[in-house]
DNA sequence: GTCCGTCCATATCCATGGTC
DNA sequence: GACCATGGATATGGACGGAC
């Protein structure tokens, strides 16, 4: 076993694929790990063994059996038309995987897939390459795939940052192998080891902890999931057979998951939330929005905390409100959120119209929504402008956020901004009220045959209880100083 | 037929590092 | 500090299959 395990141990300088041993029975050997910490996972393997087995039989045979017979028609950039069955002898000419990439995402990107799944995409073909070697779409075989996932298990984290910049992801694996040896031996008093340790580290001011993290499975998943994905068009268009998709069954489970999780959302305390609201943003600031001063600057970063902790909308839907979604309706403020041009909605459930929380109305936001349309902006935050690979707003905003509650002593890792939508949603399922109410205020799906087709929405006055179930609402009035129905009269920006 | 858990795809969000 | 790139985590819901 030691022979099978010395080809992937890497020297940095080695920019060589890894390969997998040229005896089948080394093969086989290189999918199990030398020490199986969970034993129950052994049959896992033993099934994926075969499985892996299987379909490489049955691969090699189609291929020697039956090679394709003409040239592939050429991708249409038209309209594609559904797929129908074929005899194997129809299958396209074989081409390498970076060009099935390619008439992947030619066909996906118009309908299914947005600029970032593009990008992990291709992140996953990459890693693919560097560390299993070039294949074809017919060539990549299960074992292939299931060493894939196997180094990808022992590749470190920060791949591609810090130490590891610049690095393929075998250079990696032998960097962060190096690594934890010279840890190891630090630990027990190597003064060498130390030395060599910290020239690695270099100036990098990560903890070694970190640097040693690998990869972990969601990641994983994420990279094994894209290249599910290309396989599966290719067998859908004829670049492979039905039925041979190496990647199929490659998922690591929930529980796995579970037990490698390393941070949860959390929920805010009743304690952070009044410190939020107390905090110069809110009760005002100097030239930074950090330092306390007599300015209260009623823009983006003020209103979408608030439209978060008690309304519990979703980032993007706070900061794409159009001026003309805060309506009165029947004597009650509300916000229509619905997909328009400038708004693309997670869900249909997204789509819902709820009243607004009486704190956010005594705070003036409907005031800010007339005066941002007399100014004739469309939508209410104008200041924001898009960005980051999926032009989102929340991309500067989330990172102005952090940076915010950092400064002002709110770092506790997991209570983030979509925190405070866990926090209200928290807040109101303590009432017991109908489960359905709640799901349309957060603009869930809430299945059920009862709810599906007898139910024909929700009235603004059957949804205000669920906002007075906010517990946190009387604290924070208490921080801003705001008493009910106070039409608050702070200068508004 | 229904319920429920798991798998899977995707959208959304956060953190970090680097450059200017 | 603004902006960009990269990578990882979480949320959500549809599809599917097994148990009852």
């Amino acid at each position: 076993m030691a022979a099978v395990f010395a080809h992937v141990a890497y020297a940095e300088e080695d920019s060589q694929p890894l390969r997998i041993p040229p005896d089948p029975a080394d093969r086989i050997a290189a999918l199990l790990p030398a020490a199986d910490p969970e034993p129950a996972s052994l049959a896992h393997r033993l099934v994926r063994l075969l499985r892996a087995a299987i379909a490489g039989a049955v691969d090699l045979v189609q291929r020697l059996v039956a090679p394709p017979l003409a040239e592939p028609p050429q991708p249409q950039a038209a309209a594609p038309t559904p797929p129908t069955p074929v005899p194997a002898e129809t299958l396209r000419r074989d081409v390498a995987l970076p060009d099935l990439f390619a008439a992947c995402v030619e066909s996906k990107g118009q309908t299914e897939w947005t600029g970032k799944t593009v990008r992990d995409a291709d992140r996953a073909v990459a890693l693919f390459t560097e560390m299993i070697g070039e294949r074809t779409a017919r060539g990549l075989t299960a074992i292939d795939a299931s060493d894939f996932q196997r180094l990808l298990g022992r590749l470190p984290a920060w791949h591609g940052r810090s130490i590891y910049k610049g690095l393929t992801g075998p250079q990696s694996i032998a960097k962060a192998d190096r690594l934890e040896t010279l840890v190891r031996r630090a630990e027990q008093g190597d003064a060498a080891a130390a030395e060599e340790r910290d020239r690695m580290i270099g100036r990098s001011e990560m903890a070694v902890e970190k640097l040693l993290e690998r990869l972990h499975p969601k990641t994983n998943n994420k990279h094994v999931g894209s290249l599910r994905a290309i396989f599966a068009f290719a067998e859908e268009h004829h670049y492979r057979a039905k039925d041979t998709n190496p990647f199929a069954g490659l998922f690591f489970s929930k529980a796995k998951m579970k037990k490698n999780q390393r941070r949860r959302r959390d929920v805010w305390s009743d304690d952070d939330l009044v410190r939020l609201f107390a905090s110069p943003l809110y009760q005002g600031h100097g030239d930074a929005r950090h330092e306390p001063g007599a300015r209260i600057t009623k823009d983006a970063l003020y209103w979408a905390p608030l439209l978060a902790g008690f309304n519990g909308l979703r980032l993007e839907e706070a900061l794409r409100i159009p001026v003309n979604a805060v309506m009165n309706i029947g004597g009650a403020w509300c916000l229509r959120i619905q997909a328009s041009e400038t708004q693309r909605l997670k869900t249909e459930a997204s789509e819902r119209t709820v009243p607004l929380h009486p704190l956010l109305v005594d705070l003036g936001l409907p005031e800010h929504a007339a005066a941002m349309r007399a100014r004739g902006h469309k939508a209410i935050f104008p200041e924001l402008r898009p960005g980051g690979p999926d032009n989102t707003l929340g991309y500067q905003f989330s990172k102005v956020f952090g940076s915010y509650r950092k400064r002002i002593g709110l770092d506790h890792p997991g209570r983030d901004f979509h925190a405070l939508r866990k926090t209200f949603n928290t807040s109101i399922q303590r009432k017991h009220r109908s489960d359905a109410g709640r799901h349309y205020l957060l603009g869930h799906e809430h299945g059920g045959v009862n709810y599906e087709h007898y139910f024909s929405g929700f009235e603004v006055a059957d949804l205000l209880p669920y906002l007075e179930d906010v517990h946190y609402a009387g604290d924070v009035r208490r921080a801003l100083a705001i008493t009910e129905g106070s039409e608050e009269g702070h200068s508004g920006g």
